[in-house]
DNA sequence: TGTGCTGTACCTATCACTAGATAGTGAATG
DNA sequence: CATTCACTATCTAGTGATAGGTACAGCACA
């Protein structure tokens, strides 16, 4: 009822690429999780490629909305990189499982270039987002630092099996970002 | 002559999960690159969980032989983080791949066991040499701040095509930590 | 009647992995 | 000295499993 069909196929192909990899998908396991046959999931996204540029459009999407605008009027840069931090640590908390792009960005090297690109425009958004919200305030981070360490956290509190070394490197930056 | 089979067999698996994840390395791509067939790779590592342990492992000796003591008498704090953090520029640098561990320590869920055991090893070890080389010095950054940080931008860094987020990461580090 | 979605059945390619034969080497043995 | 033995490293040939992808039929609903 609820999702679409489409909806249910990424579900669980983006889980499936947080926990391995984009290799770790596979038409069949996807369609064996949702209880249809593979040729049904070739329908709604004819090649992988398809399928992994949707999951990280989707992803990118979600993401944004729930940043919000990057210049919203009456909040401060701290708030609004607050509010990314946040969505990283989200984004580990349920299963322990690294943020999407974090896994992705560490290997776009060996990915089909649809889904490379699609990853491409996503850290060009978030740049941008995070440049914006910057904007007005103080800071002695880059986007591009600020960006790196919350994925550089999101892995290794991922392997290390410490979700603290996330809020740590929420610590480091909003210490580092005045209004 | 000079390397042997063992290690050509390695070079192009390290090459190859650097560029695409464990699951880019392929016995027969493998062999084919150094001109035997699969069957032979296979005497040399059994089984691919055999070969991705090798590869982490040896990855890990260069790195730590690199390294030097973390304790050596002599070399200041400053002077020692700053062997690690040039260790992973030189990582970087050759292809513009990112390191080894960073793109494993990306996806340990979908590895089998052997290797993320040894990518585990690996992080404790490196963890624990920064934690060392610190002593006597101050730093407002802990050691796993400084490895996290330095994962991070290599990933941005390739992603971005710029090596530069890696020296800035480096700058950063340097910054926080004072002898 | 047509459109959207799912099914069955199948394709070819590739995967990790194995059995067993072959050739070369060096040391021990007659 | 010649032979045998054990070992190393490679090959050919093949296994069964799984991958992405396709052709086409059926079915429900408008």
């Amino acid at each position: 009822m609820s999702a679409s069909r489409t909806d249910e196929i990424l579900d669980v192909a983006e889980a499936s690429i947080r926990k391995g990899g984009f290799d770790a998908v596979s038409f069949r396991d996807i369609a064996a999780a949702i209880g249809i046959k593979s040729a049904s999931v070739h329908y709604h996204f004819p090649h992988k490629s398809d399928l992994g540029r949707a999951v990280v459009s989707r992803y990118g999407e979600r993401l944004f909305a729930a940043l919000g605008a990057p210049d919203a009027p009456g909040a401060a840069p701290r708030k609004r990189i607050k509010r990314l931090t946040q969505a990283y640590r989200d984004a580990l908390a349920p299963e322990g499982d690294a943020c999407l792009c974090a896994v992705l960005g560490a290997m776009t090297q060996g990915l089909p270039e649809p889904v490379s690109k699609e990853i491409s425009a996503f850290y060009d958004r978030l740049l941008g987002w995070t440049k914006t919200a910057l904007k007005g305030g103080k800071s002695t981070m880059t986007p591009e630092m600020i960006v790196s360490s919350l994925i550089g956290a999101m892995i290794l509190a991922v392997e290390r099996g410490q979700p603290k070394l996330l809020a740590d490197a929420e610590k480091a930056i909003l210490a580092a970002v005045a209004d």
